[in-house]
DNA sequence: GTCTATACCTAGATAGAC
DNA sequence: GTCTATCTAGGTATAGAC
């Protein structure tokens, strides 16, 4: 006996596992990376410090791991919404709406996501992911190129700048907390966004 | 006597301080902030690591003193060509073509400046450097609005979309080696800048 | 498997000699 | 004013008891 975990143990192994990775999300989005110690996260856990490494290598392995959940999510529906039905403009007005609206509902881990300061570790994910993000964004691009439906552009380039400019417009309204003014704010990125990728003026009206 | 200090004692003193910013400047150029430890700048100044604390209280300071200077430089360069003559559409896309050539030769410095993980002070500097941008970009914006010659948008959100864009368009080619393709990288950059700003499409050729 | 206690390491900052 | 040597704090990671 007992050279082969059971059932029951293997779950409640991965159970801990998942309970220790939603709180250690919970407290890098109320205090950051900076301040989310191994301590911190293993008091929110409700476990001992030393017990946080039965189930990660190291620190920067959990915070990886958090990070890795929580975009991974971001990218998904993102994807899912640029590579809908509809004509790219659509595609594009709707996705960049639909990341600033879930930015704008769960503003602390979205402003640990986009600019929080953070271990190397995580800032490498970072670039990983922001990569992801213009790759989507770029498909939608080259296809609106392909079809006419855009005008001549590096598609690279504009998915580039895409990824940056929505996520610098939203780390001011990210920090601040009033949430006022978000279906303006909303209105104009999308806009924002459609002229960057050279949507005809005439054409951006859903 | 010696109750006030020479001014050859204050020059010699200032001088010192002076080597040690730009010393620190090359050595956050080289290696980045987070390497970037008291002993290794004062190696690099060619003094000991406890002489730094007699020109900065902290390591926290020396390093914001740095950023400072270098960012200072490149919002004034970027000022002086927003604000100079020509329409509003031709000073974006001067502003926008110089910013980002002057990045690419000096790519380690640059980077250190827009993207690389850095010590908490350094972040906010650096939060506080970008709404800089987004000014000088919102006051051309606004500018262009008020002549008819850009469209109605939210000039914040364009100005917060132009500074994002345009540093995320560099992070890539600031992270690689090649100088490849410097020319158009610049001329795609400039013309999704005028795009983002609603600049007429007839109007985008200098 | 989880706890407590602790070792250890890194890096910033300080003290006193020269 | 600068150096060498040292102190200290914060936080990761480990060891051994339960």
């Amino acid at each position: 006996m007992a050279y082969r975990k059971t059932s029951a143990e293997i779950d409640r192994l991965a159970a801990t596992r998942e309970h220790l990775v939603t709180c250690a999300t919970s407290v890098v989005t109320e205090v950051g990376w900076s301040q989310a110690s191994v301590t911190a996260v293993a008091d929110a856990a409700g476990i001992a410090a030393g017990s946080v490494y039965q189930h990660f290598p190291s620190k920067g392995a959990l915070a990886v791991e958090v990070f890795r959940r929580a975009a991974g999510r971001e990218v998904d529906v993102l994807g899912e919404v640029l590579q809908g039905p509809g004509t790219p403009a659509e595609r594009l007005s709707r996705g960049v709406g639909v990341f600033a609206r879930r930015a704008l509902e769960n503003r602390g881990l979205a402003y640990a996501l986009l600019a929080a300061p953070a271990e190397p570790a995580v800032g490498a994910e970072r670039l990983d992911f922001r990569r992801r993000y213009r790759a989507l964004f770029a498909e939608v691009v080259h296809q609106g190129i392909a079809n006419g439906l855009l005008p001549a552009q590096n598609g690279e380039i504009t998915a580039a700048a895409l990824t940056g400019a929505v996520g610098e417009v939203l780390v001011d309204p990210l920090g601040t907390h009033d949430g006022k003014a978000t279906e303006e704010l909303l209105a104009e990125l999308t806009a924002m966004a459609l002229r960057c990728a050279g949507v005809p003026a005439d054409a951006q009206q859903p």
